[in-house]
DNA sequence: GACGATAAGGAACCGTTGGGTCCTTACATG
DNA sequence: CATGTAAGGACCCAACGGTTCCTTATCGTC
């Protein structure tokens, strides 16, 4: 940009995130290209190959620069924060470009260790550590049954969202979230309780 | 393939799904290309174009002619109905390209009548008739409550285990179906009941 | 303050791919 | 047997990911 300036480390590496953030959210996931994201950031292909060894490489950078973890909703009732956390996820997900998540998972299938670095960030522990906290507490307020759930329970409402997410176009309407947390989630987590 | 006999109309047609079927599955998704299936196929790209008008709804079509529905289980028992049907899609699974279906997600979301049609073949309600039949079955004998369980409860078996194919690498691990139907989908057919 | 290693800017290049054009020739139909 | 349709096949094109090479600015070190 500035003609004589030339900018290194992680000053050029951020203005490139950013770039590529700003591609993906312009072109989408399919049609972002390494070149536009370097003219973007006022660089060359050269810089980007640089730090990230492929394309797919990238735009997890930019993903996790960009989609940052939500913090734990603490309402006092176990069924309106899981509420709570799923509605903020759905925003994360409108501000997402509608292929990312698909094309990561899609592309980084032949690169186990690039699989798993999209597996931990998009579907894994880091995203239910939030769940954990909530139904922690709801726990020790005695709103269920103490201790925790099964894992595969803890990962529901999550997993649903992003099975919701992933299998439609557009954003999600707002009703998804309450009916995930109440037609499935709730019902599991008070085992022998109302209806 | 036979110098002089000229293929036409179905003959042809199957020739090429099954070519491209052939590259899908040693290629991959991602790495299937027009080219080699038209070879495959001893035919050129101008007849596949002819018939598909791009390579996302030629391998969907691969899919829909390899992958067929299954069939009703019918053991008397709706948790070993359940079972094995998400057995048998399982082993359907285990036979797929392992970036197939990702990959046309991913590839069909600017289109979408095409993604309609994915949509319609991989989640749609096609394949949600099985298991309204299993739990049908299920209410007329009195296991669960009579009437059907609500649309998300009828769709969570398979978009679980969907779920779960497409967020790992390589074949799922058997428990997984069982971990499904045992933790979460039996006890929200049983309301009130045992645990 | 001078100097050398490092890395940025920039352009050109390569191989592959999806998609398309054009011409020749086989075949099914009437 | 004549004719329209579509298969076969070669060739072309633009775009893209990834690579290479050269020039030049910047930073750390002496």
């Amino acid at each position: 940009m500035d003609q004589t300036r030339r900018r290194r480390g992680s000053t050029l590496e951020e203005a490139i995130v950013e770039a590529a953030w700003d591609e993906l959210r312009e072109a989408g996931y399919a049609k972002a290209t390494m070149n536009n994201i370097a003219r973007r950031a006022g660089t060359s292909k050269h810089v980007l190959y640089r730090r990230w060894k492929n394309q797919p490489e990238l735009f997890l950078a930019a993903l996790k620069r960009f989609a940052a973890t939500a913090d734990v909703p603490d309402t006092g009732d176990v069924r309106d924060d899981l509420v709570a956390l799923l509605g903020r996820i759905r925003q994360v997900f409108d501000l997402l470009p509608g292929d990312l998540i698909s094309g990561l998972i899609t592309d980084s299938r032949n690169d186990a260790v690039l699989f798993d670095e999209v597996r931990t960030y998009v579907m894994g522990e880091g995203v239910h550590d939030v769940t954990r906290v909530i139904l922690r507490r709801a726990a020790d307020r005695g709103q269920i049954e103490p201790g925790l759930p099964a894992a595969r329970i803890l990962r529901l409402p999550i997993d649903l969202l992003r099975n919701e997410y992933l299998m439609s176009r557009g954003p999600l309407p707002a009703e998804t979230v309450t009916e995930i947390i109440d037609d499935i989630v709730m019902p599991l987590l008070r085992p022998a309780a109302r209806r």
